[in-house]
DNA sequence: CAATGTTGACATGAACGGTTGTCAAAATGT
DNA sequence: ACATTTTGACAACCGTTCATGTCAACATTG
């Protein structure tokens, strides 16, 4: 019974090996789901069609793939990806104040998504009803934003637990106001000009040190610039 | 071909007019979606299990709603019905300055929330996911909420749109991060107590009036409370 | 008690999505 | 050229849900 030719369990295919091939499946897969889900809502999409935007067979959906949440799931991580990519290459650039690189990070976070706005669904509104799972990972990933917001506003100001105030609780409101205003912009098309909600959004963060440094009592923190006079 | 008994279309049953029970049956069906879609979600619940719930059959479901999603948005009109007369009892209250109204309002809202916990997946998660009617609708809703913040802004200072900031951004990040607070502290259960995040979320509209100044220029407006101080 | 409106339990059928399986054709290494 | 893997198209199965329909039992009025 020895076999004259053992079956070869993997053959180059279009000059790319086994691996490579299953890796550019999920990969469009990945970018079929991104586009379905962001496109039309999670609830809304049946595995058939990502398949048929992906140019693939069901079989190979479940090749990479448990079910159309796991997917989700893929494309949810993957849309985080590419915004934590974009607000780590602008705060990336040499250091400076924290106005201008909470500016930047703000600035990098709406251009990112209006450049592609199927990552605002995906990101703040699918997440929440995928599932119990996903609106949990959800959940912890805008936390771990927040909390470095609230570590940053606790070492700038390390008094206000004494005065009553709650740094993590203010740092969240901050993400809240960003994201509710990106939110807005986006689902009225991103008319606006970016420049305006980006400074809008920033605009709370000066409110917030402002009203931190009036609970605490000191009357400015370090490198706060004068108000922003236009003209 | 006269009829001896004409029918009688409309008997009068458990001592209650037709009408009457109808309108018995819609409420229990409405409060039975806003049970089933409150704890689980829109998308995990279905015609069946929330005639169940209201120990009705699926024929009168039929018989007041064209679908599950014409339900949802009875019930959420019915949910935005509560919170609109919570903040409204608030408000309605001796007139005072505009801190306490604020105050007074927010307080009621989160204390409409925590007191029924449905009511926050009703309006915050789902209403965006159920269709695009369903969340045009909690778009408006939402905006009305926030044209009133920001028309009371602009009143407070009309001068605000010369210095580059809108009024109508300002409020929306306002609410923003009034939501998000609220949905953070839902999402875990209501463990902090009501008013701490009474007091973080009118710490946002105490510094946004506080940026407002500083742009303009002005020194203080009417009715600004000293910096809070808690012993 | 009889007549009839009313109700509840359940059946039914269509439609749909998820998941697995079949099969022939295409592509590839030897 | 051949054997074999890979691939794509599609069928099929299963379970679910929606939406409507059927029918007997019940309640109420006269």
């Amino acid at each position: 019974m020895t076999r004259s030719k053992p079956p070869a369990p993997g053959r180059r295919f279009r000059g790319l090996d086994p691996q490579e091939r299953q890796r550019q499946r999920r990969e469009q897969l990945i970018a079929a789901g991104l586009n379905a889900f962001g496109g039309k809502g999670y609830h809304a999409v049946g595995v058939r069609e990502i398949c048929a935007e992906a140019r693939l067979t069901e079989r190979y959906f479940y090749e990479s793939f448990a079910n159309r949440e796991d997917l989700f799931l893929a494309v949810y991580h993957h849309a985080i990806g590419t915004i934590r990519a974009a607000v780590m290459r602008a705060l990336g650039q040499p250091p400076r104040d924290v106005q201008t690189m909470a500016r930047a990070a703000v600035r990098a976070f709406l251009e990112t998504l209006r450049d592609d706005p199927r990552l605002s669904r995906i990101l703040l509104i699918d997440a929440l009803t995928v599932s119990a799972e996903v609106s949990r990972q959800s959940q912890l990933a805008t936390q771990s934003f927040a909390d470095i917001v609230g570590s940053l506003i606790l070492s700038l100001y390390p008094q206000l637990p004494k005065h009553g105030v709650d740094a993590q609780l203010v740092a969240n409101g901050l993400v809240g106001s960003t994201v509710y205003l990106v939110m807005h912009w986006a689902f009225n098309g991103f008319k606006a000009p970016l420049e305006t909600i980006v400074e809008h959004c920033v605009l709370f963060y000066d409110a917030a040190g402002t009203e931190a440094e009036r609970r605490i009592g000191q009357v400015a923190a370090a490198g706060k610039p004068p108000p922003a006079r236009r003209g």
